[in-house]
DNA sequence: CCCACATTCTTAAGCTACTGAACGAAGTCC
DNA sequence: GGACTTCGTTCAGTAGCTTAAGAATGTGGG
């Protein structure tokens, strides 16, 4: 009889992603490939391989690129064309809104920041992104689409409390379908935080075999979560929210309705309605509690800031909400047997010195007493872009596959 | 230009589950289909659906049933053959082993229990799994194989904390080999909350649109989770670790090296020990405070049944403990947008009455204020076989789909 | 009874994306 | 210049589907 004992055996020619998404993906993540090691990485056969790149060199999405000596016929390498197609990527953030253009391996071409429109939103996002690909002369021909990136789910309208005042009231799928009207472009809708874990998937290089999640702190707290290289979306498309992850059963109330939410106890507006209540900290940070209040992530910004600067105060605030933080974190860690934490979004850009430490420290101790793994904690690299070039990334994968 | 919106479009016809695997989950979910329905359910055409299942005909995994009157031609129904493969699959609890015989519906065709053998695992199982297939006097050769449910991880050894001692030292993956070595059947090693989820998902005809989560209490707490019809193993299979989801910060130390954990304040040997503590409660359930401990799962039904009985200070312990389990299973919801939370595993076979509720009340709170979703909490009809049904249904996917 | 008509299912030809195996190409080493 | 090595391509299948046409099997009307 048998003696399988694990996955898939000898028939394992089962349905993959397909021969051209498995070969820009790994050139993608490589660099530089030759034939035959595609096929050693793919699991496709040389035949399979040689065939489709001959037809993505004719369409222009690879271009060959020198060739490294063997033994016998030296291996001809292989990269992507950057810029053979685009994708535009643009983030609604609550005071600016950040455009990008970006291409096959994840670069940014362009870019292009503007405060948040305050008369009609679509004609403004239409405009801005004519603006983008005018500005960068690329060929228009080459741009497959818009990905957008918003505080709010895929579909759905985002929560009142938490939406910058320009984005109340609108659904993701409308958003979509209005700025594709609008703007004439294929247009994608997506969550900031999974766009963040997207786009670091795409631009930092990480590897299907890692279960990874991206921590995102803006106005408030959220997580994308990418386990076998697909972003979990969950039933309805509302997963990520880490914010409502519970951390304290019998904690405050929060504007949920729930108690001892994490965004509650220690997302960016509570750091900075404690730092208002506490004079010093006040102080140190250079709020002012009479003035109007600028976004929560702009105040936060602040406190940071003075944080590094060696503001006791304002440290620790930020010490003692990273606790909740990296308790959070583990509570996903643990559940989802997550690789690979990512810090991101502006809030961690600013304070991740104080959030990496602490969410390592908690991780750490089951870590190695228990659980035999090794989970890496990190900051990304493109924090301010990292969402929307997410976003432009899920717009390229949708075309490039086909 | 385009207008697309949302996900993918003209060119659905992407590489989905195959033909095979679609039509059969069609006719299981739905009981019987005519060939025609299967077409519209599974987006395949009439031709492709009537070329697989002849070939199904042939192999005598479905069987026409019957026709209902149309305005033409009658439509020929099909079901599924429930003894045309079968598979066994045994769970390996503290104090019992479950053996269950299953075929392609997921009904139990014939079951077997022995108490936790207490010399060489391998042969006791092999020989029992004989036991169990010669007693029901089934043909050996539709048996494809054995799922073996454990509360170890799929690969890796079981936290020797919280591990039955028959199973110590035992790596998931070298169980399951020799297993197979042993018994001369294939076998597939699962935890036993990601099974009792599969066995949901494939018993319950829960359909792959919901994504769900099965909590597990056997002698722990643990969760399987399955979203768009997959099972959640996380980054090195070791997903699900419900138990360690942090409900307090600050909480009591768990013996995993972290604070706050669930299932230290909240999980059945949390409960036990405090009855323990307790006289009254000690009392009321029958416990002798001296006398050698039974496993946490066994006292921690007697505890359930006094309570369910009207004992006053079991059912404040178990509603303590609900409290937090209530915050964690909001936790897991949040975090991947969950719409069905069912309850397994002996525990909450035992002590739903107090769970149930307790989840639905947490979470139902901010469900309708905030998410305008609507989270359906059960308890599962089949807990105590649930995960050994699940880890056949593994091994009868596995080999349905080819 | 026989003939539209509706509907279900089957058959045949073709397409896509891959595999296997043989072969051509382009180097190195002696 | 020939043997050898390694890379890449070509060609003929094959699996699994699609499209398009047609066969089977019922109904109701004259």
């Amino acid at each position: 009889m048998g003696q399988v004992a694990g996955e898939a055996s000898p028939a394992s020619r089962r349905r993959g992603p397909g021969a051209r998404e498995s070969i820009l993906d790994a050139i993608r993540a490589a660099g530089r490939l030759s034939r035959v090691e595609l096929a050693a990485i793919t699991g496709l056969t040389e035949a399979a391989v040689s065939m489709t790149v001959r037809r993505l060199l004719e369409e222009g999405l690879v271009v060959e690129t020198g060739r490294t000596p063997t033994g016998g016929k030296p291996r001809t390498l292989l990269r992507l064309d950057p810029a053979a197609r685009l994708a535009v990527g643009v983030y609604l953030d609550r005071d600016t809104t950040t455009y990008v253009l970006t291409g096959q391996t994840g670069g940014v071409i362009s870019r292009l920041a503007r405060p948040a429109p305050t008369g009609d939103l679509l004609s403004h996002l239409a405009a801005d992104i004519d603006v983008l690909l005018a500005g960068s002369g690329v060929d228009r021909a080459r741009c497959l689409g818009v990905g957008l990136v918003w505080p709010g789910p895929r579909s759905g309208v985002a929560r009142l409390d938490d939406t910058p005042p320009h984005l109340r009231g609108w659904d993701g799928e409308q958003l979509g379908r209005d700025l594709a009207a609008a703007a004439g472009w294929p247009v994608l809708v997506e969550n900031n935080a999974t766009a963040a874990a997207v786009g670091e998937y795409w631009v930092a290089r990480v590897g299907p075999e890692r279960a990874f999640a991206a921590l995102y702190m803006g106005s408030g707290i959220g997580a994308g979560i990418i386990v076998d290289g697909r972003a979990m979306r969950g039933g309805h498309g509302g997963a990520g929210e880490f914010g409502h992850v519970c951390v304290l059963v019998d904690g405050p109330e929060c504007w949920c309705g729930s108690r001892g939410c994490l965004e509650a106890l220690a997302g960016p507006r509570a750091v900075v309605a404690a730092a208002l209540a506490d004079p010093a900290a006040a102080a140190e940070a250079g709020l002012d509690p009479g003035a109007a209040r600028r976004g929560a992530a702009t105040d936060f910004a602040a406190i940071a800031r003075a944080a590094r600067a060696g503001a006791p105060r304002c440290l620790a605030l930020l010490e003692d909400s990273a606790r909740y933080v990296a308790a959070a974190a583990e509570s996903v860690v643990n559940l989802l047997d997550i690789d690979l934490v990512v810090l991101t979004g502006p809030g961690f850009a600013a304070a991740s010195f104080v959030y990496g430490p602490a969410i390592m420290r908690r991780v750490g101790v089951a870590d190695a007493r228990t659980w035999r793994r090794s989970v890496t904690v990190t900051v990304s690299l493109a924090a301010a872009t990292a969402s929307a070039t997410g976003a432009a990334a899920l717009v390229l994968q949708s075309h490039l596959r086909r």
